[in-house]
DNA sequence: GTCTATAGTGGGATAGAC
DNA sequence: GTCTATCCCACTATAGAC
């Protein structure tokens, strides 16, 4: 996630702001003043504000779905395809934990065909998210309980990981999945 | 959580949209609106919009500060007073679920004394469910995995619930709280 | 590609009649 | 206690000079 485009460095420096404030507490002066120049100048790179929380949402969701079309079609046991969704998950948050924050709490401000597409696609990866654990479950690799608690538990530790990894000091990437595979799957007792 | 003054009314109506858009997409027009009344007349019974945020969130804060204390009083292991903080947040999420999306997403715009007193609840708050989770890995009850990494496994999927809960159609609350606990608890293998 | 200036809109909040 | 009218300000976005 080096900006390397004007655009880009726009795009990325908006994406803090948002995380911190959320998108409708940021004004394209705020941005602007990041950037270092004025907020009219912003329009030479980008359209408007709508079209940054698009880039930003749009892009990182299609990398979710796209990573879980790769996992689906590996020939591994559901169980392990949960871990690679689980590693998935914090491979992402490392290294895109602002789009992130956008992608969690302003996904509703996005516009018209925006909103159906990231709607649909967020539809999508539950669907096959939860497939996955219906199959483990009945070839006995999960525990039968409800499907839905399962998935709504592994996926809320997994999409607010965001906010809680960096206060932490940036801990080492591939202690964190093994620990968070641990917790998620085996429980703490 | 049912509104009797007219104040408390407004402070309910106003929940429900900062849940839907966050509070800074919502406007004093907005809540007026739903009030079926104007803008202007909103003021004869609030004093402003920070006003209806400080109150929504610190009175939740309150109440799970309180939970917690109530529970850390308890003769009861480690273990079981998790499972009761468990109950504490499902029992406020069923009942305050609006309350809780601005305490997780809009405390941020809390401003001065109100966002300080604020965190400082937050982070006594953490810092008890840390100190009962580290008591239990220390008699035995609990894995010996890294208390942060338990903990915000822990807090995250209870946060978010309220994203969850009215999706689903309501479950019966006792058969969540049981369900919930053997999840968090026990992991899904 | 950045600037100043400004249009156009909508926000929170207040004054004062009823 | 609600209304209309309005203030003042900040917002997104555009026009046009440089």
């Amino acid at each position: 996630m080096k900006p390397t485009t004007r655009k880009e460095e726009i795009i990325f420096q908006a994406s803090q702001l948002f995380k911190e404030k959320g998108f409708s507490a940021v004004t394209m002066r705020d941005i602007a003043q990041l950037m270092g120049m004025k907020a009219a100048s912003l329009y030479n790179h980008i359209e408007g504000k709508q079209e940054i929380l698009s880039i930003l949402i749009l892009d990182l969701a299609k990398g979710f779905t796209s990573g879980m079309r790769e996992i689906e079609q590996m020939k591994i046991s559901p169980l392990q395809k949960i871990e690679k969704l689980i590693e998935l998950h914090i491979d992402i948050t490392v290294n895109q934990s602002e789009a992130l924050a956008s992608l969690n709490n302003d996904w509703m401000h996005l516009e018209d065909q925006d909103l159906e597409e990231f709607v649909r696609m967020r539809e999508d990866y539950e669907e096959h998210f939860r497939n996955i654990i219906k199959e483990g479950i009945s070839v006995g690799q999960i525990q039968p309980r409800h499907p839905e608690v399962i998935l709504f538990s592994i996926l809320s530790t997994l999409r607010t990981l965001y906010l809680w990894y960096q206060k932490r000091g940036k801990l080492d990437v591939n202690i964190l999945k093994r620990d968070m595979v641990a917790v998620l799957l085996r429980g703490i007792i």
